[in-house]
DNA sequence: AATGAATGAGTTTTCATTCAT
DNA sequence: GATGAATGAAAACTCATTCAT
């Protein structure tokens, strides 16, 4: 029973798929056949809507970051002072959605992919100059070295996600913590 | 006329001709046929004495982290008290041969294998450990809590080797500079 | 706001679009949503008018002749004596249009395609059987033996289009050349 | 049980298959399955001795070619004199063998593909030429323009040859009759 | 009249792996 | 010790065709 207008509803059920495929799996070695088949539809028609695997891997990709990125506009939208701001920017790079197997493989995906696929370093590049934008904004009334601290806490943030994420154990609050005391050595703890 | 004790030449061979072929293919497609070639023998030889495609990836990371581990221990050695041994874990770890291609796309490979993969997990979990208990060991004489500082300086490197090594430019000075300052900034700068 | 009596439009459309898509590839490799697409409709439609990709090629096909035939009845129209009609046979057969990429490529789609599918073996018996009438007439009173002339020259004219038409330079004033001399031989020079 | 040497073996059984499988089919549209298959081994095989389908379809058709020119070589050997070898280039391009289900699709499959591929193209016009060379030799003492006289026949033993190889009932014999004649024409009736 | 939606079946191609020699 | 031979299994992708609307 086809009904009209599917393309917007195929696509997104699709990427849906390849973000849950990818974390079942907790892999990259994922099919299109995989996909289609979660999404419910032939693979012909994933390909129909997306033109190949590469496209439907990069949307998907573009999906995790348009989720964190509306993590990140969140948290920034509550925040109050820049103090707050830098702390939502923490707090939205450890945040649950952060470690979800899916988003874990998902990221590291664009990691390993970013140094082959030039679309995907662009996209990462993206993300990584934003958040950075986002904390030399923060950290500006606050540090003598904005700009300096802001890339100095990213790369933290980074490297404690990365180590989170691949930790077995839950070590997220703490990663959490480790960063949120950097901050504090940087710029001064909280009055 | 197969020689004798050729197994170990032929191992090295394999793994050395597995890692250029990462760096060449910037990317973890790489196939076995491949590999053998580039060693120069059959890929029935390469799985005769490997048993398979994973064990040749995984002896190709062991290497790689061998490697780094052996330009560590070299640089602790050469440091005669601890801030030159903290400042050696940090120059070690920028090293030019950790951003040699072939480094930086086994690295890659290393960290999204490393979801899926148990035993790549436990291998970059040595790395992590070791590089840990290195860094918590220098740092015990100069710093208020090691632990905690060497946990977040190692998270810092792994953080700013990650930037410094998909970006196209090098900024690998600048980031070894950063990782630096904040050690300076968590132990106090040098008198 | 669909129109009635789209019928004749839309095959004609389907058709012109298939020789122009067969002509733009080179080649008989082309797709019904190539043509469907070209002739500005849904490839449902063009299976709706004319029932399967096989139909829409061998109507492509039979227009192809029906163009080669209106240039034959109006070359033979225009000639004024039996000599004449003969020459105006072999100018037809070397026309301009007989050269257009698509009509060369859907000429050897005939020839390839004859050896298997019955009907496009009929069209092109029958488009052989005219031309062999129409030289055969045209010798009567040239000839001693116009049924054998006619099929040496119908056969030659056959071969040099198809060297004309694959050769990359403009050899096709030299075929024509050759086909009209072969005439005067057969029959003796104009006086 | 895999021998050593098979290489070869494997070829010229992959270029056999391919020209049984195309005249079985009467067609151009065989698979690399169909080929492999009645060759007796997995398309893997195939791939792996040719690389792709394209290279197994030009195997097979320098192989009719091939073939082609041995008939010729082996007819022209033969011949006494310039008008016998004249008559045996006729003869060879009217064997049998020329008229086998499998050569007439590889011949037509040859001008479809020319217009493409340009591989194929240029050894269509190398079997043409070699034809027009060995025509315009055996000419040269009979005629008293043998260039021209051999680009003459040479069209039309094609053009016979097409009409020949698409007709149901064996017009062979005739069509060779008629390019007998034909040379008679142009160089004079045997004394 | 017209089409977007959807798919089944098929194609080429790749690759890790096994085995007899 | 070493390899050419061989393949099964699976992957991405294509396309003619159908159908409900």
């Amino acid at each position: 029973m086809p009904k009209l207008g599917m393309e917007p509803i195929r696509r997104a059920a699709l990427v849906e798929a390849t973000i849950a495929e990818i974390g079942a799996a907790g892999s990259l070695d994922v099919t299109v056949g995989q996909i289609a088949r979660r999404a419910g539809m032939s693979t012909a028609l994933a390909h129909h809507y997306f033109g190949g695997k590469d496209q439907i891997f990069l949307a998907a990709m573009r999906q995790i970051l348009r989720d964190f990125g509306r993590e990140v506009v969140a948290g920034l939208h509550a925040a109050r002072n820049p103090r707050a701001r830098a702390e939502a920017l923490i707090a939205a790079s450890f945040a649950p959605s952060c470690f979800a197997p899916a988003t874990v493989s998902a990221w590291m995906m664009l990691y390993a992919q970013a140094t082959t696929h030039p679309e995907t370093h662009r996209l990462l590049h993206l993300y990584q100059r934003r958040l950075r934008t986002n904390l030399t904004h923060a950290l500006r009334p606050l540090s003598a070295d904005p700009r300096g601290h802001a890339e100095t806490l990213g790369a933290l943030i980074d490297g404690l996600y990365l180590r989170a994420a691949l930790s077995p154990d839950d070590t997220v609050a703490q990663a959490r913590a480790t960063a949120q005391h950097a901050l504090d050595t940087l710029i001064g703890p909280r009055q």
